[in-house]
DNA sequence: ACCTGAACACCGTTCAAGT
DNA sequence: ACCTGAACACCGTTCAAGT
């Protein structure tokens, strides 16, 4: 027998928690409709297929993404606080932020961001190609660190720990060295000395304006400055389509 | 009828250049057989199932990576070296690297480089603990940008392009950043200003020892040192087990 | 406008049976 | 020792039919 109003908004709730806590993988249509209670054919109805429920879901982490406040006295610090924050949003939606990857919504998603790093930069007295540099090379940074971490804490038990693989003969005398590369990495700190490592570099060529040409980028006006960020929510009736 | 002498090893190659080409999603069993000429089930017989068919394919992938030669003059030059030869690796084999890192063998995969890198922090007068953080920065570095490059590279047509996110007023009055960031990045350019900014950093506290203390790392032997890599092969008998 | 079950074409895997 | 087809329990999706 049916039951009453289903929404496309109860669909969409029950699929990101699925999701939320599962992964996508684990998302099955028939799954989603036993736990609504209905027939798998009604979700049809109401996201078309399962694909595009997924773009849904991805469509609603970019627009739930907040604002970042970055905090400390010097830009290199504020930009260190930017990166963190980041990568702690970053690693707490794993499973929703990997679709947005997937999806090419990434850049849309971190505007936020760039716009905070860009305003760091400029306080930093960095502009042009060589702030957009110090801009992307930070956003790899997170972004590559985190799916590191994300791969690695998906990944089971090392085989072949690396504490089997390093000792003090493959370490050239360095004991220490074999003995901090033997454990495993504080993620954290690693990812806070790499961010430090790298701000401080790319902020240094700002004192140096000869020191390292980042490359021969021309100085002009964009084409077709727009005001703000185009709001394309598609307009849809039949809410599948085909 | 049955056909003649399938071996193990044809069943792997087929599988890996199926892979290779087309990634582990579009592996099927079916699929795989129908090339092969042979029923679905002997496959089966020969490799046990899927997953220990993908696992097969990973160990020799791992076995197959070849060493790394650094090159250039200075220990920053040959780092930045390793660091782009193994970019290079990492991106000729996509999807066999991902496997191989969401089966926990990163760890042994990348000893060769991580040995290389040794050798040029201490060439640079880098030890210890400082030592250590250099090779795992780089290392994370690289295999961070490897992953998003791929990301971009499967992404599809970015919706809102970043031509039209960022226009002269949202970047702050500075048009030449507009313009460098609407563009599509540079990705070798990006990745190699990165790792000469970290590796930058990171060798300079060599000179000055008392700058930043990486951490409060004891400076102990090992307990038991090894001799070298395990050859951790398993014994089979019937090849696919249960 | 919304929901339904039946049916289709796929999966990976198991099993008893062949030679 | 090696190969086979049949069968099972899953998928996502389509469709004609209900109300």
């Amino acid at each position: 027998m049916a039951r009453a109003a289903l929404t496309r908004d109860e669909v969409l709730d029950a699929a990101a928690d699925l999701v939320r806590r599962h992964g996508p993988e684990l998302l099955t249509m028939r799954g989603l409709a036993a736990r609504l209670g209905t027939a798998v054919t009604s979700i049809y109805w109401h996201v078309g297929n399962r694909e595009s429920l997924l773009d849904a879901l991805v469509e609603r982490t970019v627009s739930d993404l907040g604002e970042i406040r970055p905090s400390g006295r010097t830009p290199a610090q504020r930009i260190v606080s930017v990166a963190r924050a980041l990568r702690r949003q970053l690693l707490d939606r794993p499973h929703l932020i990997a679709m947005v990857h997937e999806r090419g919504l990434t850049e849309r998603m971190f505007l936020p961001a760039q716009q905070s790093l860009v305003r760091e930069a400029h306080a930093a007295g960095l502009r042009g190609a060589r702030a957009a540099d110090l801009v992307r090379a930070v956003q790899f940074q997170v972004v590559g660190h985190v799916l590191v971490e994300r791969n690695r804490e998906r990944a089971p038990a090392q085989h072949p720990g690396e504490q089997e693989l390093w000792d003090a003969a493959s370490a050239g005398d360095d004991p220490a060295l074999a003995q901090a590369l033997a454990g495993p990495p504080d993620l954290e700190r690693l990812f806070v000395t790499s961010v430090e490592a790298l701000t401080r570099s790319l902020l240094a060529s700002a004192d140096a304006p000869g020191g390292r040409p980042a490359d021969d980028r021309r100085t002009e006006v964009p084409k077709a400055p727009r005001a703000s960020i185009p709001d394309r929510r598609p307009t849809r009736r039949r809410p599948g389509g085909r």
